[in-house]
DNA sequence: AAGGCTGAGTTCATTTGTCAAACCCTGATA
DNA sequence: TATCAGGGTTTGACAAATGAACTCAGCCTT
C-alpha cells in the first residue's frame, strides 16, 4: 500500500475515530471470535461451545456475559423436547453484523493458510450464484439474508 | 441465523478445517490487528506504531517478529533524506490479503459503534464509485489495487 | 577520537489474565 | 426427599502483558 521511501508517519484516521479500532474493544481476542463463529452457525449452548473450541468454562462465561452486555448476543430460554427450560445464546442484529467479518477472515485463511479451498460454500439464496465477502461497489453489496452456506464434503485441510 | 428451537449442536465445519479458526492463530489479539491496521496505511516504523497505538515496546517487538515470521510483513531497510539507514515493516501480499478483513471490521464499527459515518471514504480508483467490503457475487468482487481511500474531513466520532 | 543523540530494541519486577479442577446452584425427575 | 445434569463460579498455579530502566549500534558534532 506504500513503498518504503516516503513513508507516512501516522494513520490518516485516529484510533478514536476508527470503527475498526473501536470494534477491537468489543471483540478483542481469539476466544471471542471463535464464540461468535459458533453463534453465527446457531450453536448457542454453553456446553456445545465449550466442548468444540476447548475454552475454559470460566473464560467462556466471562466472554458470553460481555457479548450480552455489549448487545451482540441475547440469552434466550428454549425447550428441547420434554426437558426443562434451557438457555441459548443467539446473535442480535448487531452481532449478526459481524458475520461478514468472520467470512472475510475465513476466506483469507482458506486462501493463505490452507490449499485455497473453503470448507464452506456460500451461495445466493435467491439466484444460486457463488458469493464472497470482498471489496465491491456499494450497489453490488447483498444483504445477509441472501446468504446460504453449505459445508463442502470431503475436504479436510 | 437460527431460531432458538431446533438448535444445531455443532458447527458445520470443524475448527481444523476452518480458515477463520486458522487465521485466528495468526492474528489472535487486539494489538496484532492494530499493528496490521497501521501497516495497511503504510505506517511501518517501530516508534510511529508504538506512539500511535500505545503498545508496550516489548509487546510490539514480539508481535512484529511474529508477523515477519508468519510472512505477513517484511522488514525493509530505507533511507529518509540524509539520515542513516533505518528499517520499516511493510505488508507482504499475504498480509495485504487481510486488508478487506480490517475494512469489514471498520464498516461494522462505524455502523454499530459510531453514528454510521465512516472516517474513511473508499472509492474505485478507476470509476470513482463508492466501495465497501460486503457480501457480493464472486464476479462483482474487485481486486485491492482498485481501492482508493481518503479520510473524511470534519467527522469526529 | 570522544562524546552524545536516537531509533530500536531487551531485560526485569509487578500486575493482570488464563487455565484446569473442584465446587455450587437450580429446576426437573424418580 | 434424594438425585441428576446443565450451567455456571471459585480457586490457586501458571503464563502473558505492562511499563520503567537498561542496552546497543550508527551517525553527528566537536
Amino acid at each position: 500500500m506504500s513503498n518504503p521511501d516516503n513513508l507516512p508517519r501516522k494513520a490518516p484516521v485516529a484510533l478514536e475515530d476508527c470503527g475498526a479500532a473501536r470494534a477491537l474493544d468489543v471483540v478483542p481476542d481469539r476466544w471471542t471470535w471463535l464464540i461468535l463463529r459458533h453463534l453465527m452457525y446457531g450453536v448457542g449452548r454453553f456446553a456445545d461451545i465449550q466442548d468444540d473450541i476447548g475454552i475454559p468454562k470460566s473464560v467462556l462465561s466471562a466472554r458470553l456475559a460481555a457479548l450480552v452486555d455489549q448487545g451482540l448476543a441475547d440469552k434466550q430460554p428454549y425447550r428441547d423436547g420434554t426437558a426443562r427450560t434451557r438457555h441459548a445464546y443467539v446473535l442480535t442484529r448487531k452481532g449478526r453484523g459481524l458475520v461478514p467479518v468472520i467470512l472475510a477472515l475465513m476466506h483469507w485463511g482458506d486462501t493463505h493458510l490452507k490449499d485455497g479451498e473453503s470448507a464452506l460454500a456460500l451461495t445466493d439464496r435467491r439466484t444460486g450464484a457463488p458469493l464472497r465477502v470482498a471489496l465491491t461497489p456499494e450497489d453490488a453489496a447483498l444483504p445477509l439474508r441472501r446468504l446460504r452456506y453449505r459445508p463442502v464434503q470431503g475436504r479436510t485441510g
